[in-house]
Order: C-alpha cells, then sequence, then structure tokens
DNA sequence: GCCTTTATGCAATATTATAACATTACATAT
DNA sequence: ATATGTAATGTTATAATATTGCATAAAGGC
C-alpha cells in the first residue's frame, strides 16, 4: 500500500500501536461516562479485534486469549477459555459501540467513532480481507428516506460492500 | 396487515400460488437463456424459497425437502436429503441472481427482479421477520459515490435496514 | 454408443453460536 | 464483619450453519 493514501484502508505502514492504545483510552472514557464496567477480559478482547485491524473471528479472539493466557502463565497450567466467554464479551462491546459486526463474514472489527450510534458502513475486500468503514451521510439518507416511504421503523443498518480496495485493484491489474 | 397496503411488505392477504408459479416461470426463462440447467432439484429448493415468502434458512430448506419427499414415497423408504444438498441448490441460485441471501439473518428471499445484477437491499422487521426488497435508486448512488471516492471497485452489495415492519409498529403502539 | 462434463448422493467434519447451570467478584446494606 | 443481591465469568454440553472429499449418476456432445 502507498503510504499516505486516502487512509479508508488501513495499511501496514502506520503506528498500529498508538491507534490501538487510542481505541483502548477512548473506550474506556466511554464506558465510564455510561457507568458500564470495561472489565479486563472486555478490554483485552476489544484490544485483540483492534489488533488485528482487520475484521476477526470469533474463534480467532478465542484463539489469541487461549495463546496469550499460556505465554502469560508462569507453569502452572492455566484453564482454557471457552466460546461463551468471547462471545459476551463481544457482546458488551457491541452494544456500546465500540465494535461492529460484518455479517457477511461472521467477523468483528473496532469502530473507528467509538460509542456513537451510526450505521456500520464497510467497504471489505475480497483480496486482502481488509475492511474500511465508511461515513456517507448521503448513504444515511437514502436509507432514511426508503425506509420512511415504507413506513418503517429503523433500527439497525448494515452496508457491507464486497469488492477490491484500490491497492489489490492496482496490484491485479499489473498483472 | 391491511389489504392493498403500500406493497413493500408481502403480507398473507396475496396470490400466493401465482406469485411462486409466476417466479418459476421466469426462473426457468432466465435459466434457459443463459444455457444453465434448473434441474428438478433446483426448482424444487427455489419453490420452497419462494414458498415461505420469508427469508428461510438452510437447513429449514432441507427439513422442508425431506418431508416432501417423505410424503412423496409410496412406501419405499426414500433416502434422506442431506446438508450439501441444499447448499449447492442455493449457491446455484444465488449464482444466476434468482435468490438473495440476508447475512444477518443466513437465510434466503426469493429475488423480485430474477436474474438481474442489482444490489441487494432489504427491510428486515424483527417482530415478524418478513423481509422487504428495496430498489432505491438514491441508495445505490450514494454507495457507488462513496466507493469511487475510496477508489473501491465495487462487487456486490448487501445492505439490511432491521427495524419494524408498520403493522408490527402499529400493533406494538396499540398496546 | 462412448466420452466428457455436470449434477447429485453420501459420510464425515469444520465452523460459528448459544443454552443451561455453577461459581466468583464486587458493591451495598445491615 | 457479615449477609445479600447483582453482574461477570467459568464450565460443559450442544445447537445451528456450512464445507470437504469422494463416489455415483445423469445429461449432452460427438
Amino acid at each position: 500500500m502507498a503510504a499516505g493514501s486516502e487512509g479508508y484502508f488501513a495499511g501496514t505502514d502506520h503506528d498500529h500501536g498508538s491507534c490501538v492504545a487510542s481505541a483502548l483510552d477512548s473506550a474506556a472514557e466511554v464506558c465510564q461516562q455510561r457507568g458500564v464496567r470495561l472489565t479486563p477480559l472486555r478490554r483485552e478482547v476489544l484490544e485483540l479485534v483492534w489488533q488485528s485491524h482487520q475484521p476477526i473471528g470469533a474463534y480467532a479472539v478465542l484463539d489469541a486469549l487461549q495463546t496469550k493466557r499460556r505465554d502469560t502463565a508462569t507453569g502452572a497450567r492455566q484453564s482454557a477459555v471457552a466460546p461463551p466467554t468471547v462471545y459476551r464479551a463481544l457482546e458488551f462491546l457491541l452494544n456500546q459501540r465500540l465494535i461492529h459486526r460484518i455479517e457477511s463474514l461472521n467477523a468483528y472489527i473496532g469502530c473507528i467513532h467509538p460509542g456513537a450510534r451510526h450505521a456500520a458502513q464497510f467497504l471489505i475486500c475480497t483480496d486482502c480481507g481488509s475492511a474500511a468503514e465508511l461515513e456517507s451521510q448521503a448513504l444515511l439518507t437514502a436509507i432514511d428516506d426508503a425506509a420512511a416511504g415504507a413506513g418503517f421503523a429503523v433500527e439497525r443498518v448494515a452496508v457491507e460492500v464486497s469488492g477490491h480496495c484500490p491497492e489489490c485493484w492496482e496490484a491485479a491489474d499489473a498483472r
């Protein structure tokens, strides 16, 4: 990926660490304001989701958690982490709007507007697996209009556009 | 549901049978034109999807198929239908754009524009489980614009709006 | 008819998600 | 300090969704 491009797609060329750290900071802030608890486990899961910087599946989170615990353990065998643990943490993070779920991938990704109520809009590259969150007001308006026309009360919106990101597209062209 | 309402949501008050029949007819036509085979099995699955008139899961299709065969069988035990049979048929129908998959429900629904390349846009009522296909040009344009702005090559679009259909909304209000 | 391609049958298994119940941690009231 | 209620986590089992790989059968071209 070219450095300094539009910035829609998270490349490998930016400061992952600080980006994750600031996401965790605002998450803590959001939770504090709402009086809900960002427990160590939830924080750990949120960190893993952000670290991946690509949509990550629940079982991948599970594996990562288990690996972390195994590595951390000082000899004494730690008990394994089970699926419900991960799913509950993910559900909490979804409810607090700290992450999004990408339905077409059964995967999760950090939300770039932590805590804000907004439609999830994603461009998903089927080549490299990365996903970019959109914020198109025109798109939202179009959805609201269409829903209003049908007398439909909107609650949740998922827009998932699959295709090829600029980098992969160019790479394919070059071939 | 009030008869003669906007018509976005398929109610129970219209002629199911003829609606399914015409869907099967146009499917046959589309397949003929493309030189692909709408085999008895595929036709059967398409019919089941249309008959449900709500998004239907792969395993519900499977059950329906098995029931049909059991009922049809004239005593001699018929072999059971297995998941791959259903998934392959569904995949074929998706490829030919005769049905849509609703990602947030893991379910399938008949396409109202059989064979045409277009974005899947749905209003999904979380109360009654029905889904209405939208055809908002403004929405499409908004998506195309956003994608173009990011240099993204669009391949597939899924818009899934969850909420409450007019009937369920009114019913809830009345309470 | 014979051959190739395409579709289906079939068994096993992978992947994703939840139910049900037990235990622990934290806060508050007594 | 002790009891009590609630929220969070642990634990086991299983449900729901989807795919792989290989065998068999059917359709269509020559």
